[in-house]
DNA sequence: GGGCCCGCAGGG
DNA sequence: CCCTGCGGGCCC
């Protein structure tokens, strides 16, 4: 992998990339820094024995390195520092011990202290902290700067009692005839004040606490989101297990995009190794699962995808539905959690009109509060059985019975729409003065990417191109016919002409203020 | 035309 | 491990 980190060997002269110890001929030392590195393991090993004489290694060249690997994810960045923070702060070892533990840390190597605290930190359970992450530079903003110039150390170098220069500062501060560390005034031994040797594994701490501070809302694809599912067919199958075939009992094909399962905003091309072009507003499919293939939206039945405690992906709407409130540039949206008496999925469960912020809608809610975009993907299939109007559907008000799905003339899924959310009895994440109405990126996410294809949403019969102004606009619906409501289930018949009565009776208005509807502009 | 049954996927 | 969820096909 011309990709790899570079690493010089270690105090024990064993390459700390591929943890062999090279025999004397196979290393090389860096003409400045003096330390050891295994040619084998460097990507640009010197060409001529000239060159070899004079030769500066990656951290003493100058020259950026590599780029670091892309598995690492915030987590491990902050596991990392903490653990550094953690040497550093132990004053029971001397600073060579510091030395000997960061090296080995970064080199790969897991202290029995490192198991513990993972342990402890899984029987805490599964807790997101990308945000406490953000102070993951405070750590080299202290104790590791340069004492001379104040800065996160350059090539830096590393005095026996513990602090830590710029190459450049310290050679600065020798030459100027001083022998004693700047920060403490321990006596600098003449070796290191004649050869002094980079600290190699801070650079390597502070490159990787960059890294996770900069990649925190960009954090690399993880390669097995895409390996996982190689061995799977292209298209939804039915496996052993099932006894009835069809695309209602199918498990999902493979999945295209390599964007994790968490991954909020547009599907980039990078993570479109398919096609390289991402997955663009108007894309349609044909059903719910080859929406899971694409990444618009993974789950195959829910209508929200997201975790409670750290924010909602993505959003299916189900029917091009005429809605006073379905705008198409805004619509209202509940959340989950309602029961559906429809069919026969899960019947033994009670009702509730109210539904609560919990689980899928406190991801919605959390989306909205922070400012993530969501995707969405509107259904333009005709609905019927399950969710036909007269039986109520989800009468308990997770959805609006009054509406009826329609048939619009295109048959599949078609992601409609980044959007940023708002849920009304949430102040909006941003301000009109920095985005607007209509905010197109926050930091940290990724730029809203629109599909410029214009014949794509020609297809929809939902959207016009108005000539004059030269754009798209949704056309509204032409009214839907009334149709009598019940079920014709006498069990069910009172509940559900009461909830029916209920969600009738309840304003727009009313339920944005209780909270049962979702605004979401885009 | 719609009710019923079925099974996957993932959150908690 | 359990339970739910804006699917979907088939059979009545």
């Amino acid at each position: 992998m011309a990709h790899d980190i570079q690493l010089p060997c270690n105090l024990d002269e064993q390459c700390m990339r591929c943890k062999v110890k090279p025999r004397p001929e196979e290393t090389i030392t860096c003409s400045t820094c003096v330390t050891p590195w295994h040619v084998a393991c460097l990507t640009k090993p010197p060409e001529t024995l000239a060159s070899s004489l004079s030769w500066l290694c990656p951290d003493c060249s100058g020259v950026d390195g590599p780029a670091l690997p892309s598995g690492g994810t915030a987590g491990d960045g902050g596991d990392l520092v903490a653990a550094i923070r953690a040497i550093e702060a132990d004053e029971k070892l001397t600073d060579k011990e510091k030395a000997r533990k960061r090296q080995e840390l970064l080199s790969g190597k897991v202290e029995e202290e490192m198991k513990e605290n993972e342990n402890e930190k899984k029987s805490k359970g599964k807790e997101r902290e990308r945000e406490s992450d953000s102070d993951v530079l405070d750590l080299l903003d202290g104790s590791l700067n340069c004492s001379f110039c104040m800065q996160l150390p350059e090539r830096p170098v590393t005095t026996p009692c513990g602090h830590n220069f710029c190459l450049k500062c310290f050679q600065k501060w020798i030459g100027q005839g001083k022998r004693t560390c700047a920060k403490c005034r321990h006596i600098i031994p003449p070796k290191m004040a004649s050869q002094p040797r980079i600290n190699s594994a801070l650079v390597t701490a502070i490159r990787m606490a960059k890294l996770s501070k900069s990649n925190l809302a960009a954090v690399p694809t993880k390669v097995y989101h895409f390996m996982r599912n190689q061995d799977r067919p292209d298209k939804a199958f039915t496996t052993e297990r099932a006894q009835k075939t069809g695309k209602a009992n199918a498990a999902s094909g493979k999945i295209f995009v390599t964007i994790p399962p968490d991954h909020f905003g547009p599907i980039p091309a990078e993570n479109d190794p398919e096609r390289n072009q991402g997955v663009l507003v108007g894309e349609c499919w044909e059903d719910r699962l080859e929406c899971r293939q694409w990444g618009a939206h993974f789950p195959h039945v829910a209508g929200i995808a997201g975790q409670s405690n750290y924010g909602s992906q993505s959003v299916a709407l189900s029917g091009g539905y005429e809605d006073d409130e379905d705008h198409g540039e805004w619509f209202l949206y509940t959340g989950s959690g309602g029961r559906d008496l429809s069919g026969n999925k899960r019947t033994n469960k009670e009702q509730s009109f109210d539904q609560k912020f919990e689980k899928m809608n406190e991801a919605l809610r959390v989306s909205c509060k922070k400012g993530y975009p969501v995707r969405v993907v509107r259904s333009h299939k005709e609905k019927r059985s399950s969710y036909a109007p007269e039986k109520g559907v989800r009468y308990d008000g997770v959805y609006r019975i009054e509406k009826c799905w329609r048939k619009i003339g295109i048959q599949g899924f078609k992601v409609c729409r980044y959007l940023f959310v708002r849920c009304d009895n949430e102040p909006a994440p941003w301000t009109s003065d920095e985005f607007g109405d209509r905010p197109r990126s926050l930091p940290g996410i990724p730029e809203l990417k629109m599909a410029t294809d214009v014949t794509e949403r020609k297809e929809s019969p939902a959207w016009d191109f108005d000539e004059e102004d030269s754009r798209w606009k949704w056309k509204k619906p032409p009214p839907l016919s009334k149709k009598p409501i019940g079920t014709g289930k006498p069990e069910d018949g009172k509940k559900v002409r009461r909830a029916i009565r209920q969600a009738q009776n309840t304003s727009v208005r009313e339920k944005l203020l209780k909270g049962l509807l979702f605004l979401c502009l885009y």
